[in-house]
Parts: C-alpha cells; structure tokens; sequence
DNA sequence: CCTCCACCGGAACTTACGGAGT
DNA sequence: ACTCCGTAAGTTCCGGTGGAGG
C-alpha cells in the first residue's frame, strides 16, 4: 500500500505537456486561421494610431477558433502596444458566466482601475454610476481598449450592447472596440437596431474546419503535447475525421485526441493507437450522457425512470404505460404529478437529447402512440439510483396489464 | 369502407419567478 | 419596498389521425 500512486506518476507518461490539449489553451500558431487573423488585425489597427478601430462581430460554430483567434490578436496587440509605447488595453469577458448588464459593466470597469482604488463593488451601485466609473477609468488610460464579449447570445438583455456601442461617444482621450462573439448567426436579427448598425460595423464569419486542416490542428498541438513516436501515424487523421462528421469542430477532435492518450496511458501502454481512439469516443459520449442525465429537472428524471422500469416490463413501451409508472415513481417520491400532456412532452424533450428513442407508430384499433426505446438503459440507471431526488424502486412492480409479457 | 382507440400536438391560459425600474 | 414586465413551466381544452378490426 506505500506505493499506491507508484506506476500513476513515475511511469515514464506519454505526454511532454497535456495542457497544450486542453481547449483554453491557445497556441502560438493557429493553422488555417491566418486570414481571419490578418482580417481581424487590419481591423483593430487603427488603434494603434490612435484612430478609432471598427467594432466587430464573429460568428461561428463551437470549435471554429473563434476565442482563440480572439485571445491571440488580444495578446499580439498588447505586444505591439507596448513596442509603440500605446497604451492598449484588452478585456475579455464569457457571457455565459458574466451574464448580466451590471456584472459585465463592473468587470470591464474593475479591469481598468488599479487593485489599491476605489473598485466597484459586487452589488450596491446604481448602474449608470458603474457606467460613468467606467467612462472615466479608460478615459484616463488615453489609450485604446478592445473588449472581447465571448458567447454575446447569452447575455441577458440588449441594454449592455447599447451602452457599450456608445461608448466612443463619450470618451474624449481614449478609444475603444467592442468585438462580440456568437455561434448563432441569427443572433442579430433579434437585436435593437441601434444596437445592430454600431456593433456589426464589421462582420466576420469562422467556417468549420475539414477533416484536412484538423489534421493539422492536432498535428501542430500533438508536436507540443505528446513526446517523439507515441502516437500512431492513423490516430490524428482519424480524430480529425470523426470530430469533422460532426461539423469539423476542434474541440472535439482535441477531446478525442487527448482521451485517447489518457487511456493508453492508464493502461499502461506506450503508444497510443486507433482502437484508444475508439474507446475515447465511446467514452466520451457516455461521460456526456451522463452528464446530460444528471443535470436534468427532476420531472424529466422521474420519466427517464419510469422509461427504464417499463422497457423491462412491456414490449413496446407506449407513452401511456410510461405515463402510469411515472405517476407510482411520484406517489413513492412524493414528486408533484404532471398531466399526461406534459410528460408527453416531456418524452419528445429526452428524445431531442438523444437519450431515448420515441417514434409516433399507429397500432390501429389500439390507438396511435409513441413507441419508446432507450440506449444504454444500465449506465443510465446507474446515474438516476444515485440521486437523492429519486426514490428507491427496487421493490416497485409496473402496474399489472393484458398485455405485460 | 367505416369505426374508433389512445394517444398526438396546437393554442390559449395560468402560475411562478427573477430582473429592472421607481 | 413595491410594482411591472418578460420568460419558463405547466395546465386545460380540444381537434386530429393511422390503421387493425369489424
């Protein structure tokens, strides 16, 4: 027992620096991304000269290098500043976590004014007091500001939008561009247009990328992450290929790439080959399963339990049937009943996820219904016996019907 | 060919809740 | 502290329907 984590670190790993794995890495060179970055440093380079750069939008699916094409012009501009001696600032803020009109306001003023100040505080202030705070803390820089909003779809509400697009308008010394990030391409039509003319001055589109350029992508991280010869001359080209059925998305093929690795590594094996690749995608998809399973509302729960208990039970499992497990599941749990009209809806949700299957079939006199299946019904199981919100069935016995087997 | 089952699925309506304004 | 939206979740109501069995 001494050497419980002997052969977990010493063995000699496979990889040189797992980190250049990870998707929050940005790496110095960003393949089959250099027009989008010449496009986007043409854009804000007026703001070296003191002129006031275009604000812009980025549009993109997950995984097309839009933040990392971002952080990297972000970083290059700060570098150039500096030799220009320009005072440039850059902000970079996820929407997804700083969601709303006053976080982000306060995080983009809390950037520009030193530790020892005055910072705003979490909550207290008016927000047009945050707002003026602001004006004056990048007025005094008398430099130029880009501020990054990653995931822009998600922020609640457009008013923050607007007031960040006037921006230049009352800054005197100082100069700022905005640059929102989305991968819903219809986001703006849902926008103020105020909001719309002054943010989309410039427009830029991330294509997804081929199996080819994610080749590669991973090739280029894999020089940095894994040390000489692990990796099998099949395994990159196939990571690329499976994360580019999807819509050639890197983080994906990333994920795949470095579970792999980490298989083959705790297996204990020196290189890392194309069936690692297979297991990793197994993997992946039920550790996402399972974390889809796990996040669901407690009603969707109840019914993914009643679909596991009744497809044991009946051949052809019907919404119906399904419906009355689901109603003992409650009664046992003491979970508030829905109406069959919500759990059927309910049904159509699980199966948008892809954790079942419910297909509308007509068995004639005997009505019309969903026929529901389930895939991977023990892992599932497995998920829902550990949550606390779900009562322990291993003594419920589905309601008796002419048609049980 | 007609009937009629057991649901589907659209639509309008009711809570419930959180953020914004005052 | 209070009101006023906007949104999400859920309910009520109901017309619609594919096809096995008569």
């Amino acid at each position: 027992m001494k050497d419980i984590f002997h052969g977990l670190i010493s063995s000699d790993s496979i990889f040189k620096n797992k980190e250049v794995l990870r998707p929050s890495y940005v790496p110095d060179i960003l393949p089959h991304r250099e027009k989008q970055i010449r496009e986007l440093a043409s854009i804000l380079a007026p703001a070296l000269k003191g002129e006031t750069p275009s604000n812009v939008f980025i549009y993109g699916k997950t995984g097309t290098g839009k933040t990392a094409v971002a952080k990297f012009i972000g970083k290059k501009l700060m570098e150039k500043g500096k030799e220009l001696g320009v005072n440039t600032n850059f902000v970079y803020i996820n929407c997804e976590i700083v969601d709303t009109q006053y976080r982000v306001l306060q995080n983009v003023a809390n950037h520009f004014i030193k530790v020892w100040e005055e910072r705003v505080p979490f909550t207290g202030w008016p927000t047009d007091e945050v707002y003026s705070r602001l004006i004056q803390a990048i007025d005094r820089t008398k430099g130029v500001a880009v501020i990054v909003l990653d995931e822009v779809d998600k922020l609640k509400g457009d008013e923050v939008l607007y007031n960040l697009s006037r921006l230049n308008y009352d800054l005197n010394h100082a100069r700022t561009s905005i640059i929102g990030i989305s991968n819903d391409l219809k986001f703006t039509e849902f926008l103020d247009p105020r909001v719309k003319s002054s943010l989309g001055q410039e427009n830029m589109v991330f294509p997804p990328y081929s199996a080819d350029e994610l080749c590669d992508i991973l090739g280029e991280r894999a020089k940095h992450a894994f040390k000489e010869g692990v990796v099998e001359d099949n395994v990159i080209p196939l990571c690329a290929a499976l994360a580019a059925q999807e819509h050639g998305d890197a983080r994906r093929a990333l994920d795949l790439l470095r579970v792999s690795a980490e298989i083959a590594e705790r297996n204990g094996e020196k290189k890392v080959t194309e069936r690692h690749v297979r297991m990793a995608e197994n993997k992946i998809e039920l550790d996402r399963l399972k974390e889809v399973v796990k996040t669901l509302p407690i009603q969707s729960k109840a019914v993914l339990m009643a679909v596991i208990i009744g497809e044991k039970y009946y051949d052809g499992l019907t919404t119906g049937e399904v419906y009355n497990i689901y109603r003992d599941i409650c009664k046992i749990g003491g979970i508030n009943i829905l109406t069959q009209r919500r759990v059927a809806d309910l049904i159509s949700e699980l199966d948008m996820l892809g954790i079942i299957n419910a297909r509308v079939v007509s068995k004639g006199r005997y009505g019309r219904t969903r026929e529901i299946e389930i895939s991977a019904p023990m892992k599932i199981k497995e998920v829902l016996e550990k949550d606390e919100s779900i009562p322990d069935l291993s003594n419920y016995k589905p309601p008796l019907q002419s048609r049980l087997l």
